[in-house]
DNA sequence: CTGAGATCCTGGGGGC
DNA sequence: TGCCCCCAGGATCTCA
């Protein structure tokens, strides 16, 4: 699932292959793929736009266009977007394709369609529900815990919340907490000071290693490039039910359900 | 406001 | 071993 780490590793690829290019044309070869606006329109808009840069908001990537418009992709679970170049085969499951002048195209692939795209206009407030961006100024320890105060759900669920953090999704939430040692079950608004800074801390931490690593690949994701992350290696309790906590080395690394997710942590460091 | 449930879709894992 | 069934999972919408 593409989180945070992954959309930035897929921006930044973006940011070196298709910036600067000029669209010759979009093609929606699913018709019930998300996309707005439909059908023609959506293609129309796009033909004859430059790609001037690209840029990331919590999970979604942005490609700003010449135009002053920008097109938001969301990917959900399993959607992709990869760079081919020109002459080269087509891309499986590509159901959006964008032909650039020079031959290269954009595709926009998901095996299971949940991805979206949107051409929004320039100065439109489509991100005005998402929250902070948790590896930026404003996502101050102080914020954060501004933010706890008083929520009664779990942490792991706020966690999960866009409103509130945006970018963070099941894998780095799980990731974060075990490194805090906190209970994914544990209300938000109850967390001591402390730990809620060590929260803080572990979710600017976690995500930056993730980015350096270039994302997690655990299912589908891959970068612009078709290249899978490195982070995969790094997660420790992630999809790790059954395994020795690499911190204590005594409890194992239990799965329940936490926010209606799957939610991996150790019974031991976690409190 | 807040939390819970349904929805979309398909590959792959679990169960038999 | 092989086949079939079921279900995870992010965002969005509806409902209590």
């Amino acid at each position: 699932m593409p989180e945070l780490p992954e959309v930035e590793t897929i921006v930044r690829g973006l940011r070196r292959s298709v910036v600067g290019k000029t669209i010759a044309a979009a093609e929606v070869r699913l018709a019930r793929m998300a996309v707005a606006p439909s059908g023609v329109e959506f293609a129309r808009a796009l033909a004859g736009s430059r790609i001037v840069a690209t840029r990331r908001r919590g999970k979604y990537a942005v490609v700003e266009l010449d135009s002053g418009r920008s097109l938001v992709v969301s990917l959900r679970m399993t959607g992709r977007l990869v760079v081919t170049p020109r002459g080269g085969p087509d891309y499986p499951r590509s159901h959006v394709v964008l032909r650039f002048a020079d031959g290269a195209r954009l595709h926009f692939a998901d095996v299971r369609t949940f991805g979206r795209m949107r051409l929004v206009e320039a100065g439109e407030a489509w991100d005005r529900d998402l929250g902070v961006e948790p590896l930026t100024r404003g996502f101050t320890p102080e914020a954060f815990i501004g933010m706890l105060a008083g929520r009664t759900g779990s942490i792991k669920a706020f966690l999960l919340d866009q409103r509130r953090i945006a970018g963070i999704g099941n894998i780095y939430a799980s990731e974060a907490l075990w490194e805090a040692r906190i209970r994914p079950d544990r209300p938000a608004g109850k967390l001591t000071r402390a730990a809620a800074c060590r929260l803080h801390d572990a979710i600017v931490n976690v995500l930056r290693r993730a980015i350096t690593k270039r994302g997690t690949s655990v299912d589908d994701y891959v970068d612009a490039e078709g290249l899978k992350g490195g982070f995969q290696n790094d997660l420790r309790v992630y999809g790790r039910h059954g395994e020795l906590c690499s911190r204590c080395r005594t409890s194992r690394i239990v799965r329940t359900v936490v926010a209606q997710r799957g939610t991996w942590w150790c019974r031991r460091c976690q409190r």
